[in-house]
DNA sequence: TTTTTTACTAAACACTGTTTAGTACTTTTG
DNA sequence: CAAAAGTACTAAACAGTGTTTAGTAAAAAA
């Protein structure tokens, strides 16, 4: 290994060290509650040591982006053995649903907070986020050869389903469900996921 | 007038005074990147005053989320107009959507932005939220006594309606839609709303 | 006229993201 | 080997944030 490849891995290994205390603390208190400050404590070194290995803390969040959207491709994985399409859809928004729960700061790095502008669709920064949606929208596909959701457009009915399940992960992450009582927020939640299945299955 | 009154008029007159400059700030900046020095700078006082009429930014952000709620009730009025309940309905998405689109400050306020913890069922704080959720729950209910919805529960159908709604909203204003083309963005969220109207329609 | 209350603010505290200038240390070169 | 060049890192500063404290000047009450 020549010097130039020795220095390149250091470099890489460098930036892992970054990501993996800049996820850690993530996880634990939420994108916007962790400073540069805190990773560089983290990994004890000082705070101008993290911009020479990323320009900004959006680079940081756009490589916690594209983490997060791997970890939720493999959660999905297991889906894939199921057979029926439409079975293999009702799993994804239960996959969709329980992921959102049990990793809310991935979820909301992933889909809730604001990201920075350079991000369009030729962005390698959503490369994983697509990569998902192509998935939905092939799995629509796949129903629509076996008779179902006849006349709709698939890449519409895709965005219609992404929203749903991503309107129901995103106001209770962001507490607007507390308008409910506490004891039914679930009951709730629940149910108008029941009732969104039976609607997609009679379409 | 007595010495009081009058005390308490020039007291609310000075918190008007802060919440006309904050709103005007933050319609043309967004919540978070109006900070309370600037507030007090647009009224010429210095930044403690604030902290005399309010007891910090959080309520100053309930107090917007009030008044942003009353615009969106009243921005919804023409639609009583509408005597078909499911009509009416269908008003009120589009009432939603173009909102959002059109204040999208006020939205985020509304729906988006994590909101403090002290925000409950209790709260006087979402009065005006459970007010437009109950007139929302309603229409259901009429829509349910003239044979549509059968067997789904009008709150969680509410919820399921909202999410839907709050889904696409959100995703665009936090440019989430930008793994699609954009010259085809609006073309898919208006055939994704299509769809789900027609959804409901044959409910 | 003295005392108390009111309305306000300067300055500080503890943070934030980011940049600049500079320091040790290693590597390359003459 | 010594000088020059390059690398890896950081102290300190800049300009900003929300919030609190201590204090001042004017008005009202005693």
């Amino acid at each position: 290994m020549g010097v130039k490849e020795r220095k390149e891995r250091d470099r890489a290994e460098m930036r892992e060290m970054i990501l993996t205390s800049a996820h850690r603390l993530f996880v634990d208190r939420g994108f916007e509650e962790v400073s540069i400050r805190n990773i560089a404590e983290a990994i004890e070194y000082s705070p101008a040591t993290i911009y020479l290995y990323f320009k900004d803390k959006n680079e940081i969040f756009f490589a916690l982006h594209t983490e997060a959207f791997k970890v939720f491709n493999e959660f999905l994985g297991p889906i894939l053995q199921i057979a029926d399409p439409f079975q293999r859809l009702v799993a994804m928004g239960e996959k969709y649903l329980s992921f959102a729960l049990m990793h809310p700061q991935r979820y909301e790095i992933m889909f809730i907070i604001e990201s920075p502008m350079d991000c369009d669709e030729n962005s390698e920064n959503w490369a994983e986020g697509r990569r998902t949606l192509g998935f939905l929208e092939g799995l629509l596909m796949e129903c629509q050869a076996k008779g179902r959701f006849k006349g709709h457009n698939p890449q519409s009915l895709a965005f219609m389903i992404w929203s749903q399940m991503h309107g129901m992960c995103s106001l209770e992450l962001r507490n607007r469900t507390r308008c409910y009582p506490e004891d039914s927020r679930l009951q709730i939640r629940n149910e108008a996921f029941e009732s969104f299945k039976r609607i997609l299955a009679q379409l």
